[in-house]
DNA sequence: TTGTGTTTTATTGCCTCC
DNA sequence: GGAGGCAATAAAACACAA
């Protein structure tokens, strides 16, 4: 490791200046090895209050550490960490193997891994006088005791990542379905529109046969108030800037708005000329000519008379648009 | 039994804090 | 400058299907 780390000075541990994790590995299990303060520390182990019964492995001797008493009758890799030597059948044969393959690992026991959850879940962070006295209660090295918090707050975290993308997936789901429904209403609106367009349409024709019926009546030339009536109904209704306005995004379902599928201005209700920005039409310039005169002649706004306008419209259905900055409403 | 994927234990290097 | 945390990673242990 590049002595970077020195392991078990700070933590309790000694390892005399060899600070591979394989000569850490024979320090824990050939206490021979062990210095003579982490050997008091690990003898005097199991006069602990809050610590399971820890005992000494009888049989080897300065070498042998404690362990939990149930912790003995798992299996072979159960076996614990300290004392790896109880089977007293093949203990010559487990030192040996000890001595010639010393980088192995083994698992911290059932009860060990229980009692560093409940340390655990208590607080997730490791004091020094909290890990000496863990390593103490369980029979471990403070330095195995930290490297166990390390790894089980890397794995909180991860779980923690794993949730939080799971809210978010739900969280993006509701607001699709959400969308996707508004996208519905703006359609039906739109069409709704389109059918009151083609009513007006209809009954502006039927007036103008009225109006050349009566103009029949008094000759070719039309009274000139007619005229400057007709003239400033189609300057009230046409500006060609406001219908730009009005139209792009009614008659726009793909707009620049919603390429992404959740746009932001579409869900922000602060912005309010989402709808009808005219910057955003896709139409082509003869489009929007056509838009301008002839898809939305100046009769297809009723007369300033025939609307109220004591109260700004709440609905589409008004033809009069719920926008801010709208040039309709600055007609009067 | 063996190959393979997953979990656990441990190391390394970098970073921050005191 | 040392201690400790974290991310990335290695490697052993384990689980399990074929």
């Amino acid at each position: 490791m590049a002595g970077r780390r020195v392991y078990g000075g700070g933590d309790g541990g000694s390892i005399s200046g060899v600070s591979s994790n394989h000569s850490v590995l024979l320090h824990n299990r050939g206490g021979s090895f062990a210095s003579e303060p982490l050997s008091a520390l690990f003898l005097s182990g199991s006069s602990s209050s809050t610590s399971p019964s820890l005992l000494d492995c009888s049989g080897i001797g300065s070498r042998s550490m404690m362990s939990f008493e149930d912790i003995r009758g798992g299996n072979g890799s159960n076996r614990s960490f300290f004392c790896p030597f109880d089977n007293e059948d093949n203990g010559d044969e487990d030192l040996d193997d000890y001595f010639h393959h010393p980088e192995k690992k083994r698992r911290l026991s059932a009860d060990q891994v229980r009692f560093l959850e409940k340390s655990f879940e208590t607080e997730n962070k490791l004091e020094p006088e909290r890990k000496v006295q863990l390593a103490k209660d369980l029979g471990l090295q403070p330095r195995q005791v930290a490297i166990w918090f390390q790894n089980r707050r890397a794995r909180w975290k991860t779980k923690q990542l794993e949730k939080d993308y799971e809210a978010l997936q739900s969280s993006y789901g509701n607001l699709k379905a959400d969308y996707e429904n508004l996208l519905k209403e703006k359609d039906s609106l739109k069409a709704e529109i389109v059918v009151l367009t083609d009513k007006l349409i209809l009954k502006d024709k039927e007036r103008s046969n009225s109006v050349v019926s009566e103009d029949d009546k008094f000759g070719e030339e039309p009274p000139q108030n007619l005229v400057d009536e007709a003239s400033k109904s189609s300057k009230l209704g046409c500006k060609q800037e406001d219908m730009s306005s009005v139209k792009s995004d009614i008659f726009d379902s793909d707009s620049p708005h919603y390429t992404d599928g959740v746009h932001s201005s579409l869900l922000d209700p602060g912005d309010s000329s989402y709808i009808f920005d005219p910057d955003q039409s896709d139409l082509s310039q003869d489009e929007e000519d056509n838009l301008g005169k002839n898809l939305l002649p100046p009769c297809i706004f009723p007369k300033l008379e025939d609307v109220d306008y004591s109260d700004p419209p709440t609905s589409s259905c008004n033809f009069v648009f719920p926008i801010e900055d709208n040039a309709l409403w600055s007609w009067s």
